[in-house]
DNA sequence: CAGTGGTCTAGACCACACT
DNA sequence: GTGTGGTCTAGACCACTGC
């Protein structure tokens, strides 16, 4: 009997619990149908953003979460494997279901989608990070829209070149970055801090600042570049750039950054999947 | 008790069936484990192979599968839900489970990842296709490694320019591709052929020569256009383009096709979703 | 050893599509 | 109504981890 929740719908046949029934939450009686496992999902999920659990920790047992939910194990296992699907959490057997974070060795750098020509062996080791700019401002009308900001609206600008060694071991600047970030929840961003850390960005954000990036989307242009980005990059003028834009997202679909990079493609290149 | 299938392991409880069971497909003692909806998916996977069920084709249903396998519906489910994930076949609720294809609306141009600008709307319509080029020849190095044939093998190579309606309604050649197909599967494409078909090219291979490309891979990066490559898309030289080198396989991970594609990214950008 | 996630089963019932 | 996939349950057992 998939119906409401947070009523009991304990009973093992017969009674059911669907209807507008008057609880704590009021729901317009039963939207379209949502499966129970869904409905699981998504009180997991609002614990996850709440932070009841934070990155990298346990999460209650299968078992303690179908007590506390009144379903069957079989439920929670189904609404538990969406979220390890979406990333958002990671079952490990043996140990029990963990918080994911962007810290983990497997999907550092799940964002980073530039790949060294030479194999993808190990990719070269983190890249060494420069940082030129990291200061507030305020939004424009275009950072505003892709931020969900009201034009005006404070914002930290972030400007890095990330360089990775060629064959010699000589640093090579591959990429150009700039970094636009809500003001308020990076309230006391500083170029230092983010030199001092170690890891990727989306780790520094999630430890520092509670902000953990669940997903992003990109659009990809060929561009040349301009005389201040030949320098920065050490490039001749008329070298094509790929030019990336990304927004992220938090839990909720709300942005929370968007990110302008230039890539070098001379010596590495944008790796795709497609299924 | 999760072991080696084809020896009906339908018993339902004690009686294992482990060991080096000497049966018809010799197998080293039990490799490592591998659970029996895994076991499941690789045999419907040799059918749809085998081509037991074309593309398009309802395939048994669960019930049936579970019989031919002596395993449970839900053993049987874990399986299929596999093959639905990896885009193999498309469950459809009160009708059955059927071969995917690259006809179908919503997945058509699953490869195709350059959009335009303007809103996602509907892509505007299927591209103007102008086929240049579509004759034999034999495979360079490069093109003998992508798709893992010897140097000198047959190949057919086709060259043709996408056009879509810009605002005016005036059409824009946007996309110009150059394909690498082994020359044994492929023997018989023509340019005629490829002009009359209606619809994706993936769709053309699936049904007229039986090719079903399951995934692929590109490497993408930003390039500046020679002469040639400038009057086939109307630009000026020095526009930045974007170089998508796609590898297609079919089953089994078999590359069947090596495909160049140039991209203008003045009115259209390559969209990526990073999860 | 106990506790966790992972697999497998069997059966009941629901939502959907066809006829 | 019949048959299909989809959900939910309950229970048994397996595989892995750590005490």
């Amino acid at each position: 009997m998939p119906s409401s929740l947070s009523t009991a719908p304990g009973l093992p046949s017969g009674s059911t619990v669907s209807g507008p029934s008057s609880d704590t939450t009021a729901s317009p009686a039963t939207p379209a149908f949502s499966p129970l496992y869904q409905q699981i999902k998504g009180l997991i999920l609002q614990s996850l953003q709440a932070g009841e659990w934070k990155p990298g920790e346990l999460i209650p047992s299968e078992i303690e979460l179908a007590a506390r939910f009144r379903v069957s194990q079989g439920t929670v296992r189904k609404a538990v494997d969406e979220l390890a699907g979406d990333n958002l959490v990671v079952r490990r057997q043996g140990k029990g279901t963990f918080v994911a974070t962007h810290t983990e060795q497997h999907v550092r750098y799940r964002f980073l989608k530039l790949v060294p020509d030479t194999g993808d062996v190990d990719r070269e080791g983190p890249a060494q990070r420069q940082f030129l700019e990291c200061r507030r401002s305020r939004a424009n009308a275009e950072i505003a829209r892709a931020l969900a900001l009201r034009t005006g609206d404070a914002v930290m600008q972030v400007r890095r070149v990330l360089s990775f060694p060629a064959d010699g071991g000589a640093l090579v600047p591959t990429i150009l970055e700039d970094l636009w970030l809500p003001g308020a929840p990076f309230k006391g961003l500083t170029a230092e801090r983010m030199a001092d850390f170690r890891g990727p960005t989306y780790a520094l954000f999630e430890t520092e600042f509670g902000v953990r990036m669940v997903r992003a989307e990109e659009k990809i242009r060929a561009v040349l570049p301009d005389d201040d980005q030949c320098k920065l990059l050490h490039i001749a003028p008329g070298t094509p750039l790929l030019s990336v834009e990304r927004v992220a997202y938090t839990y909720n679909d709300a942005p929370m950054e968007l990110r302008r990079g230039l890539y070098r493609t001379d010596t590495h290149h944008y790796r795709n999947e497609l299924n």
